[in-house]
DNA sequence: ACTAAATGTTAAGTATATATTACATTATGT
DNA sequence: ACATAATGTAATATATACTTAACATTTAGT
Protein backbone atom coordinates (compact mmCIF):
# COMPACT_ATOMS: atom_id res chain seq x y z
CA UNK A 1 0.00 0.00 0.00
CA UNK A 2 1.03 2.94 -1.11
CA UNK A 3 1.43 6.55 1.33
CA UNK A 4 2.12 10.25 0.82
CA UNK A 5 1.99 13.35 2.08
CA UNK A 6 1.49 14.98 -0.95
CA UNK A 7 -1.62 16.65 0.29
CA UNK A 8 -0.25 17.74 3.68
CA UNK A 9 2.94 19.47 1.73
CA UNK A 10 1.30 21.19 -0.27
CA UNK A 11 -1.13 22.70 2.39
CA UNK A 12 2.31 23.79 3.85
CA UNK A 13 3.64 25.80 1.22
CA UNK A 14 -0.12 27.36 0.22
CA UNK A 15 0.03 25.77 -3.42
CA UNK A 16 -3.21 24.82 -4.75
CA UNK A 17 -3.46 21.38 -6.75
CA UNK A 18 -2.91 23.39 -9.89
CA UNK A 19 -0.29 25.83 -9.09
CA UNK A 20 1.90 22.29 -7.84
CA UNK A 21 0.65 20.32 -10.84
CA UNK A 22 2.27 23.29 -12.90
CA UNK A 23 5.40 23.62 -11.27
CA UNK A 24 5.60 19.55 -11.61
CA UNK A 25 4.16 19.85 -15.35
CA UNK A 26 1.09 17.69 -14.74
CA UNK A 27 -2.68 18.81 -14.75
CA UNK A 28 -4.40 19.05 -11.36
CA UNK A 29 -6.31 16.25 -11.80
CA UNK A 30 -3.48 14.27 -11.45
CA UNK A 31 -2.22 15.75 -8.19
CA UNK A 32 -5.74 15.12 -6.96
CA UNK A 33 -5.45 11.23 -7.58
CA UNK A 34 -2.59 11.60 -6.01
CA UNK A 35 -3.29 12.64 -3.29
CA UNK A 36 -6.18 10.43 -2.66
CA UNK A 37 -3.77 7.77 -3.04
CA UNK A 38 -5.24 6.46 -6.60
CA UNK A 39 -2.11 5.66 -8.13
CA UNK A 40 1.35 5.23 -7.99
CA UNK A 41 3.40 8.05 -9.86
CA UNK A 42 6.51 7.51 -12.33
CA UNK A 43 9.70 8.05 -10.14
CA UNK A 44 9.87 10.95 -12.20
CA UNK A 45 6.94 12.67 -11.44
CA UNK A 46 8.11 11.80 -7.51
CA UNK A 47 11.30 13.37 -7.87
CA UNK A 48 9.80 16.80 -9.27
CA UNK A 49 6.96 16.38 -6.85
CA UNK A 50 9.82 16.48 -3.70
CA UNK A 51 12.44 18.68 -5.10
CA UNK A 52 9.53 21.29 -5.54
CA UNK A 53 8.30 20.63 -2.03
CA UNK A 54 11.67 20.55 -0.88
CA UNK A 55 12.13 16.91 0.80
CA UNK A 56 13.61 13.21 0.25
CA UNK A 57 10.91 11.18 -1.68
CA UNK A 58 11.61 8.90 0.53
CA UNK A 59 9.87 11.06 2.80
CA UNK A 60 7.14 12.16 0.62
CA UNK A 61 6.06 8.76 -0.75
CA UNK A 62 6.62 4.96 1.68
CA UNK A 63 4.86 1.78 1.39
CA UNK A 64 2.67 0.91 4.41
CA UNK A 65 1.30 -2.60 5.65
CA UNK A 66 1.33 -6.12 3.46
CA UNK A 67 1.87 -6.87 0.13
CA UNK A 68 -1.37 -8.65 -1.26
CA UNK A 69 -0.09 -10.40 -3.95
CA UNK A 70 0.73 -14.18 -2.57
CA UNK A 71 2.50 -15.07 -5.70
CA UNK B 1 17.11 13.20 -18.10
CA UNK B 2 16.30 10.58 -15.22
CA UNK B 3 19.74 8.33 -14.32
CA UNK B 4 20.00 5.72 -11.84
CA UNK B 5 22.37 3.13 -9.86
CA UNK B 6 20.55 -0.03 -10.28
CA UNK B 7 22.97 -1.84 -11.89
CA UNK B 8 25.87 -0.96 -9.92
CA UNK B 9 24.10 -1.50 -6.74
CA UNK B 10 23.18 -5.04 -8.46
CA UNK B 11 26.73 -5.61 -9.00
CA UNK B 12 27.18 -4.80 -5.47
CA UNK B 13 24.83 -7.80 -3.98
CA UNK B 14 25.67 -10.38 -6.71
CA UNK B 15 22.00 -10.35 -7.56
CA UNK B 16 21.13 -11.20 -11.02
CA UNK B 17 18.65 -9.61 -12.60
CA UNK B 18 16.08 -12.35 -12.47
CA UNK B 19 17.14 -12.77 -8.79
CA UNK B 20 16.12 -8.70 -7.89
CA UNK B 21 13.34 -9.03 -10.38
CA UNK B 22 11.91 -12.03 -8.29
CA UNK B 23 12.80 -9.90 -5.04
CA UNK B 24 11.18 -6.73 -6.11
CA UNK B 25 8.44 -8.68 -8.09
CA UNK B 26 8.95 -7.77 -11.91
CA UNK B 27 10.56 -9.42 -14.97
CA UNK B 28 13.97 -9.75 -15.57
CA UNK B 29 13.46 -7.71 -18.54
CA UNK B 30 11.87 -4.91 -16.17
CA UNK B 31 15.35 -4.73 -14.66
CA UNK B 32 17.25 -4.80 -18.03
CA UNK B 33 14.88 -1.69 -19.21
CA UNK B 34 15.93 0.12 -16.02
CA UNK B 35 19.39 -0.46 -16.12
CA UNK B 36 19.24 1.01 -19.90
CA UNK B 37 17.36 4.12 -18.45
CA UNK B 38 14.69 3.14 -21.22
CA UNK B 39 11.86 3.97 -18.56
CA UNK B 40 11.08 5.88 -15.47
CA UNK B 41 9.60 3.05 -13.14
CA UNK B 42 6.71 3.39 -10.86
CA UNK B 43 7.22 4.93 -7.23
CA UNK B 44 6.20 1.88 -5.90
CA UNK B 45 8.46 -0.29 -7.75
CA UNK B 46 11.57 2.66 -7.40
CA UNK B 47 10.58 1.76 -3.23
CA UNK B 48 10.82 -2.25 -3.26
CA UNK B 49 14.11 -1.66 -5.21
CA UNK B 50 15.42 0.95 -2.89
CA UNK B 51 14.57 -1.55 -0.31
CA UNK B 52 16.43 -4.59 -1.93
CA UNK B 53 19.16 -2.69 -2.49
CA UNK B 54 19.24 -1.15 1.08
CA UNK B 55 19.63 2.93 0.13
CA UNK B 56 17.38 5.17 -0.58
CA UNK B 57 15.04 6.51 -3.61
CA UNK B 58 17.14 9.44 -3.89
CA UNK B 59 20.13 7.75 -3.96
CA UNK B 60 19.10 5.23 -6.35
CA UNK B 61 17.50 7.20 -9.13
CA UNK B 62 18.12 11.27 -9.60
CA UNK B 63 16.70 13.62 -12.35
CA UNK B 64 20.19 15.20 -14.68
CA UNK B 65 19.96 17.97 -16.82
CA UNK B 66 17.77 19.79 -18.46
CA UNK B 67 14.09 19.53 -19.29
CA UNK B 68 13.34 19.47 -22.86
CA UNK B 69 9.70 20.44 -23.05
CA UNK B 70 9.35 24.17 -23.57
CA UNK B 71 5.59 24.42 -22.64
C1' DA C 1 35.35 -27.14 -26.24
C1' DC C 2 31.00 -27.87 -24.20
C1' DT C 3 27.02 -26.67 -21.45
C1' DA C 4 24.18 -23.83 -18.85
C1' DA C 5 23.29 -19.43 -16.93
C1' DA C 6 23.11 -14.57 -17.61
C1' DT C 7 22.42 -10.78 -20.42
C1' DG C 8 20.96 -8.03 -24.74
C1' DT C 9 17.35 -7.07 -27.36
C1' DT C 10 12.96 -6.89 -29.91
C1' DA C 11 7.89 -7.43 -30.83
C1' DA C 12 3.35 -7.62 -29.43
C1' DG C 13 0.03 -7.48 -25.73
C1' DT C 14 -1.99 -5.80 -21.20
C1' DA C 15 -2.25 -2.67 -17.34
C1' DT C 16 -2.06 1.68 -15.63
C1' DA C 17 -0.44 6.64 -15.36
C1' DT C 18 -1.60 10.99 -17.16
C1' DA C 19 -4.33 14.32 -20.21
C1' DT C 20 -8.57 16.40 -21.57
C1' DT C 21 -13.09 17.77 -20.90
C1' DA C 22 -16.85 18.51 -18.23
C1' DC C 23 -19.87 19.33 -14.41
C1' DA C 24 -20.98 19.59 -9.47
C1' DT C 25 -19.76 21.04 -4.77
C1' DT C 26 -17.25 23.73 -1.47
C1' DA C 27 -14.53 27.59 0.07
C1' DT C 28 -13.12 32.73 -0.18
C1' DG C 29 -13.56 37.52 -0.95
C1' DT C 30 -16.40 41.48 -1.82
C1' DA D 1 -25.96 37.10 -1.64
C1' DC D 2 -22.99 37.07 -5.37
C1' DA D 3 -18.90 35.93 -8.06
C1' DT D 4 -14.85 33.49 -8.56
C1' DA D 5 -11.39 30.20 -7.25
C1' DA D 6 -10.49 25.69 -5.56
C1' DT D 7 -11.62 21.07 -5.12
C1' DG D 8 -14.17 16.45 -6.00
C1' DT D 9 -15.11 13.41 -9.25
C1' DA D 10 -16.11 10.83 -13.52
C1' DA D 11 -15.65 9.50 -18.73
C1' DT D 12 -12.98 8.87 -22.47
C1' DA D 13 -8.52 9.07 -24.82
C1' DT D 14 -3.48 8.65 -25.12
C1' DA D 15 1.18 7.58 -23.49
C1' DT D 16 3.95 4.59 -21.32
C1' DA D 17 5.20 1.00 -17.75
C1' DC D 18 5.37 -3.74 -17.49
C1' DT D 19 4.56 -8.72 -19.19
C1' DT D 20 5.24 -12.59 -22.10
C1' DA D 21 7.66 -14.95 -25.45
C1' DA D 22 11.39 -15.58 -28.29
C1' DC D 23 15.99 -15.72 -30.02
C1' DA D 24 20.86 -14.21 -30.12
C1' DT D 25 25.16 -13.19 -27.74
C1' DT D 26 28.11 -13.26 -23.87
C1' DT D 27 29.90 -15.14 -19.56
C1' DA D 28 31.20 -18.80 -16.10
C1' DG D 29 31.98 -23.52 -14.78
C1' DT D 30 33.47 -28.13 -15.91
Amino acid sequence: MLRNRVKELRARYSYTQSELGKRVDVTRQTIAFIEKGEFSPSITLALKLAQVLETKVDELFWLEGEEEDEK
